[in-house]
DNA sequence: GATAATGTTCGATC
DNA sequence: AGATCGAACATTAT
């Protein structure tokens, strides 16, 4: 489920919560969430402090004092909550417990996430993180955007997809972008010109932007970190309202749904061309 | 019971 | 080499 908007949020809110905070035990409940055993899991854990939160496109890294970092995925439908000591949650996988009492859970219901061990040195050098783009809220990203796309004929939605263009895009967002850029999703990346690149781009950091300042999307699982939903849903253009009215003013079009690599996109071909 | 779901990865095939 | 596609992973809600 989340997309850079959402993990954005859980990290906003990671770093509040724990920041300086120590690690006293670690439950493991889905061992196959996990990249490492659950004993050195444990063990690298036990007794080390948090020193920082980063965020690489949908990527969380949780750095420790101990120079590992613990890298975290949240996949289709990973949690990670701060809670207090009671609360048991119906799809928990791994509990943190805090030294100071509390715990971050994460939870996941269809247990597609992972949790993978990395120096904090090395972060940048782990297969997690090796293969993606820049992030998708940096210039650099956004300079990558447009160069990758003037040089493939790959539809323009799958491009924004591709994690290893740009970081951070997923299936919602690449619909709202394309809606907010007025351009088919279809449409392949290298037949867009310079004046369509530039709305590209204007489109990609407003949508995120103002997706992060919602605390991010919540169709069914998102949560932040905090366990309230994101307030974005009811500001999507596109995404989930196939057969509706499209929301441009002066636009009598109706949004159609149409799959792309086995993915549903939404668009209006009325104002999006 | 079939279908779809905010994601990635692997292997096969151009 | 690079691009692309389908299947796989696991589980729930409709």
């Amino acid at each position: 489920m989340p997309e850079l908007p959402e993990v954005e949020t859980i990290r906003r809110d990671l770093e509040r919560c724990l920041l300086g905070r120590t690690i006293a035990s670690v439950r493991v409940l889905r061992a196959s969430v996990l990249q490492c055993s659950p004993r050195r899991l444990k063990r690298a854990l036990a007794g080390a402090t948090v020193a920082g939160v980063r965020r690489h496109g949908k990527v969380l890294l949780l750095d420790f004092d101990t120079d590992q970092s613990l890298l975290i995925h949240l996949r289709m439908t990973g949690q990670l909550l701060v809670c207090g000591d009671s609360a048991e949650r119906r799809f928990t996988r791994v509990i943190f417990h805090l030294a100071d009492g509390g715990r971050l859970a994460y939870a996941d219901c269809r247990a597609l996430g992972r949790l993978e061990f990395v120096r904090s040195d090395r972060a940048g050098a782990s297969n997690s993180l090796a293969n993606l783009g820049p992030d998708a809220l940096t210039e650099a990203g956004l300079d990558r955007l447009l160069v990758v796309a003037s040089r493939r004929r790959t539809p323009i939605k799958c491009l924004l997809l591709d994690q290893s263009v740009l970081a951070g895009i997923g299936n919602i967002y690449a619909s709202e972008i394309l809606n907010l850029a007025r351009l088919a999703p279809d449409r392949p990346a290298n037949s867009l010109s310079s004046s369509e690149l530039s709305a590209l781009r204007r489109a990609t950091h407003r949508v995120l932007t103002a997706a992060i300042d919602a605390r991010g999307t919540t169709l069914r699982d998102f949560r932040t970190g905090t366990g309230e939903p994101g307030r974005y849903a009811s500001r999507l253009r596109v995404y989930g309202r196939e057969g509706k009215r499209c929301l441009r003013r002066g636009c009598r079009g109706t949004i159609l749904r149409q799959l792309q690599r086995q993915r549903s996109t939404f668009w209006c071909a009325e104002c999006q061309r």
